[in-house]
DNA sequence: CTGAAAGCGCTTACAG
DNA sequence: CTGAAAGCGCTTACAG
């Protein structure tokens, strides 16, 4: 491999001058540049990563922590995987993925003791994330995809709970539905799902009240069989829902079950709104689901965006993107029977 | 952060003494290693990652290519990218996610260039691959999950497709049925599916006869439309198939529900086992897919593990590794009417 | 069993 | 507008 001395020596400039003419940091004649420039291509000269990190103070690599526990919604987070890593490359960085546990706060604690990254971005934030204080302990750059209880100064982006609410209710109570279920999802305290879990509940209840839909939460395990649970529940009220808006996606594919065999048609006799839901899991769905979901790519393009001007430390408020979730009207949703 | 000048110090050594107590790459006296441990305790120190990677011939990064363009398999694929990155983890590795469209060689050559990464592991893997040229031409160690037309010498681990195909086939003709739609997927020449899909279609010629089982081959995109277009193609089919053998997890997704609307049964009129499926994909649909699907889980470890030999240069023969799947038995399989 | 020192390939003040 | 040089924090022959 070609290093910056060979190309100083090809191009009969000072190493220094080709860091520069790279860098852009200080005015370079016309000339030499593009005697640099012709160098760099003659040589096939790419920078060695190692010694830019070690010599200068942006190493060029941030981590994506996905911790390997989730609540399951494993197509739809991978959405947010991907997506934000084509945003970190577009933005010159590299992305590590770190899939350790969320609460093995010594695993992240090593890594970014290494200095090889720049900066963090967190995926599945609990209400009470002990790796808040790991990452501002070190003093390393992060944002959060979703938001701690109290964000305060700290840049997050999340979904936007109160539009997405106000999105399910009107498609709903629009279709004549007066009576919904809201599929709900156990948590326990510190559980990462708390957070979205519970703003979504009271972020249903206004426009609930306002469009005369009354909800009948039925709160269930993030699993298959817990599906058929909630669909017995639904059996079990009076009166009976005629619509689901589901926050629980692994339920929510039991409960579809459940309906198809006790002969309960999905949209027919029971429409169905999915919460969150990423287009692929909702299309894999019988029938596929209508969903509001947020648009991943512009999340992850706050979450990469936000954590650069941080690395950049330019100044500015911390910044608390809240982002307005989409309505995909699909098969399993129509007008009240 | 402290420095390995800093434990050296503390410690009462030197600095070189240090870095073999951490290496062991020679002897150090029980007294001295105890002292630099404690030391290394005492200031809390984590050597650096730039400094290692230019100094040393290991970097201990990985990346994995997940091309951003894939044939749809978003929650199974994910797997693999979650399972890859905790086994290399585990042998001292961080990952570097990859998403570069897989004709992006470029990007690939870049990459490598930069002399960030030990090494490459390639998701997707197309007959003829263009990144195995880049890789070999920059003396890349890299092992591939899937693998080309002609493997050679190379290392890869993939699905054994003749052991996937034998137990389908033998799942489906336990249960008595004779006549058995295969829901492949189209695919050109040079696509990345082209490989699983051409391989799959063979692999279940011979258990097929062996068996008594006759084939319809229905070929669709990869989307859910295309789904009930298959379905239509079931209904013109003379004698009609009592089962399906699916490899196009979209198209899957369509038929199951053109079936639903068209009052066709799962399991009842029409068994369903879906190859290459991942457990979550699975279990969203309705009713829970059957599968025949490798174990994520053994496949990346083979991967990571073939990779981390070829960076040590460990002596041997290049790994060819075929994975055995596994019947998962669901819902959507049963007896023949 | 341990130390002093060169070198990895960059960035960036310091000089001119 | 450009160059000579220190320094980033390690690894690893070279010596003893």
């Amino acid at each position: 491999m070609a290093t910056r001395d060979d190309v100083a020596r090809l191009a009969g400039v000072s190493s220094s001058t080709v860091s520069y003419a790279i860098s852009g940091r200080r005015k370079i004649s016309d000339a030499t540049r593009e005697r640099v420039e012709q160098a760099m291509r003659d040589l096939d000269y790419t920078p060695n990563a190692f010694a830019r990190g070690l010599a200068g103070s942006r190493g060029g690599i941030i981590a994506l922590h996905y911790p390997s526990s989730t609540r399951g919604y494993s197509a739809t987070e991978f959405e947010y995987v991907s997506q934000t890593s084509a945003r970190a490359r577009l933005r010159g960085y590299h992305v590590l993925l770190w899939t350790g546990a969320a609460d093995d706060v010594d695993g992240l604690r090593g890594l970014v003791s290494q200095g090889l990254v720049d900066g963090v971005i967190l995926m599945e934030v609990g209400l009470n994330d002990p790796r808040i204080e790991v990452l501002e302990a070190s003093s390393t750059p992060f944002t959060m995809i979703g938001r701690p209880q109290d964000p305060a100064a700290r840049t997050f982006v999340d979904n936007d709970y109160d539009a997405m609410a106000r999105l399910a209710i009107d498609h709903v109570a629009g279709l004549g539905h007066h009576q919904v279920l809201f599929l709900g999802q156990t948590t326990r305290p510190l559980d990462r799902g708390e957070g979205p879990m519970a703003r979504t509940r009271r972020a249903l209840e206004a426009p609930a009240r306002e469009r005369g839909v009354r909800l009948d939460l039925v709160e269930v395990d993030n699993t298959a069989a817990s599906g058929h649970a909630a669909f017995e529940a639904y059996l079990a009220l009076t009166p009976r829902p005629s619509a689901v808006i589901a926050f629980n996606e692994a339920a929510l594919a039991g409960m579809a079950h459940a309906c198809a065999l006790a002969g309960v048609r999905i949209p027919d006799d029971l429409s169905v709104v999915a919460l969150s839901l990423g287009d692929d899991a909702a299309e894999l769905m019988s029938p596929p689901m209508t969903t509001v979901s947020p648009p991943v790519g512009i999340i992850a393009e706050y979450a990469v965006d936000g954590l650069v001007g941080l690395i950049d430390q330019r100044p500015g408020p911390a910044m608390h993107a809240l982002v307005a979730p989409l309505l995909t009207v699909r098969a399993s949703s129509s007008t009240a029977p």
